[in-house]
DNA sequence: TATTGTTATACTCTATAACTATA
DNA sequence: TATAGTTATAGAGTATAACAATA
């Protein structure tokens, strides 16, 4: 039987064999797929994370969302579901949540009355702060495994494949 | 107010903007989160992937777990549940799935029989082959966007991080 | 007629607990 | 008593369609 292999093959020597109670075990091919990488250390860095904020009542998706409105005032629902990547009926309730909490404010745009113009505030800025906080404190581990360069590297490789894969 | 930053922030320097119709929009604090970078990159090249293996009526993981049985012939369903991180009752579901489509087989084991050996098929191995192709090809943009040292240094970063966090 | 926001609904995924058979 | 596998079930997340208000 014939297995594809990857481009670049070479470069992609095979990850060590995860122990499991003692006995190794293989990946197999899945040792040439990019993704199954990055989906397993995104797995491990955000367990902890979704864990802390679900226990606040937030749904995935709410820090993202609330520092996009911090970035952008005014900003229209249907915008912010489109540069955070949600649903828009999803940013309803989570929007819902957060007039509840008294961390945004939704107001009709006078320009154009179909649309709400969403603000945060003070209260939501300081929620914001901790969520950003609480974000960067869990991903510390991961920092702290490379140096300097290493880092740098990976940033820059993260951007090269956004900006191909969205302009594309 | 004030907002916490990253360590090593120097390195951080922000997204390029979002441009939804033609307005940019800003992402503000998550430029700071490496795991919001890698969050969107791997949403594009997981949304493709996931369509089509749906349309076969594949479950999510079920690529990951064939290549797993492949790689270790005979492994237990709870270690197969372990090593690729499913919960043990969704394993169930894409076993009967793969006995259903002659992919993979179960036995007692004679020395334990509370276990099920897995062992993959002919028929598993041809469709693993295929998913493997579809998998390698999906993130074929992703790879093409770097060089040789770049994509080293991407592999290089994410295997040091996912030692650090497994094995802490 | 198209767009923004909303509601209702259905479908999927996940997590939990309970059950069996084996050790 | 503990483990491997299974089943059933409830909850959360996501996606879809339909609707009201506005352009």
């Amino acid at each position: 039987m014939k297995m594809p292999k990857a481009d670049k093959d070479d470069l992609m020597t095979p990850t060590p064999a995860t122990s499991v109670s003692g006995t190794p075990f293989k990946l197999g091919v899945l040792d040439q797929v990019m993704n199954f990488r990055m989906l397993r250390i995104r797995n491990l860095l955000t367990a902890r994370y979704r864990e802390e904020t679900s226990k606040l009542g937030l749904r995935p998706g709410s820090f993202g969302a609330l520092a996009i409105i911090e970035a952008n005032p005014g900003i229209a629902q249907i915008d912010v579901a489109k540069v955070g990547g949600y649903d828009q009926t999803a940013l309803v309730c989570i929007l819902d949540d957060f007039e509840a909490r008294g961390w945004a404010t939704r107001a009709r745009d006078p320009s154009d009355r179909r649309r709400h113009r969403v603000e945060i505030t003070d209260a939501g800025r300081e929620a914001l702060s901790g969520l950003l906080e609480r974000a960067l404190q869990n991903e510390r581990p991961a920092r702290d495994a490379l140096d300097t360069n290493e880092l740098a590297a990976l940033r820059n490789a993260i951007d090269k494949i956004y900006t191909r894969l969205f302009l594309s």
